[in-house]
DNA sequence: TGGCGAGCTTAGAATCATTCTTAGCTTGAC
DNA sequence: GTCAAGCTAAGAATGATTCTAAGCTCGCCA
């Protein structure tokens, strides 16, 4: 029961209840992180911004501050519930798609689309320098559109 | 000739003067814009925010004010003199290196290096949606250092 | 069941990078 | 030299994000 506590838990089913994900991350099912996780996790793989939360938040009836959906999505993106994905300068992304993958950017709508990972292969990578760790692989693909 | 003057000339020497890449840019070249053409080219390759050079500049004795330092940068990123790169959101570095490369990015300090294009390979890059045109691919190797 | 402290939420201020505005300088073509 | 187009710069404005601090809420425990 330890590990189910303390977050980070890895073999988490898809189609977990909002209430299981949260409790599995250990964080305290509140009316916002409930609203809010249920709006991320249960509409499919979403790429979101902070604000476009939060108004989605709102026209759903959901009643939550800006900075609890900020608090909010960076507790996710701790615990492993969504991934942070940043393409342009001045906005962040979150990712309901934690597995290992890439993206397309469309620049002019600022729309991103997963690439499956088995739709790109990266060969011979460089080891890091002094063996330090590598905590990432970020791979875009900017169109022009 | 009209080639040169109009910028985008894409077989400029890497040991082109900066007065030279600015009139090959088809820019005029100003005090400000030969001071920071010389600080970003005449130092090896670079991955600078523009911050970083301001303070730079102003060390070196050169009077630029920030806002001629970020119209500059634009300008020689539209004019391919540079390229701009997005690891962190919040931040825009700016990169000397206008071939295909990757980038290691030190996530503690943040410091970009540059990794040689031929050590990475991606290999069946998924074509583009609706034969949208691909302006760009970026891979980042994080290291949590 | 009620109390309580840790944890959470929030409005609004603050921060930070970047962009905008606008008025005054430079540059270079003629 | 003159003059318009191009350029610079101080400071205000912007926009995303973070911080502050004050008041709620949650859930464990008596
Ligand atoms: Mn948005
Ligand atoms: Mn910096
Ligand atoms: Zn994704
Ligand atoms: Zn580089």
């Amino acid at each position: 029961m330890d590990k189910i506590l303390t977050g980070n838990w890895k073999s988490m089913r898809p189609y977990a209840s909002a209430l299981d994900r949260l409790r599995n991350a250990g964080l305290r099912p509140t009316r916002q992180r409930l609203a809010l996780a249920k709006l991320l996790f249960e509409n499919g793989d979403r790429h979101i911004t902070a604000e476009d939360l939060h108004s989605e938040a709102r026209n759903a009836g959901v009643s939550v501050s800006l900075a609890t959906v900020y608090n909010t999505l960076h507790q996710f993106t701790q615990t492993e519930l969504l991934r942070e994905v940043v393409v342009e300068s001045g906005r962040a992304y979150f990712d309901t798609n934690t597995t290992q993958h890439s993206h397309f950017f469309f620049e002019k709508s600022g729309r991103l689309m997963d690439i499956p990972a088995d739709a790109i292969e990266i060969s011979q990578l460089p080891s890091a320098p002094d063996g330090a760790e590598i905590s990432g692989i970020d791979v875009t693909v900017r169109i022009d559109a």
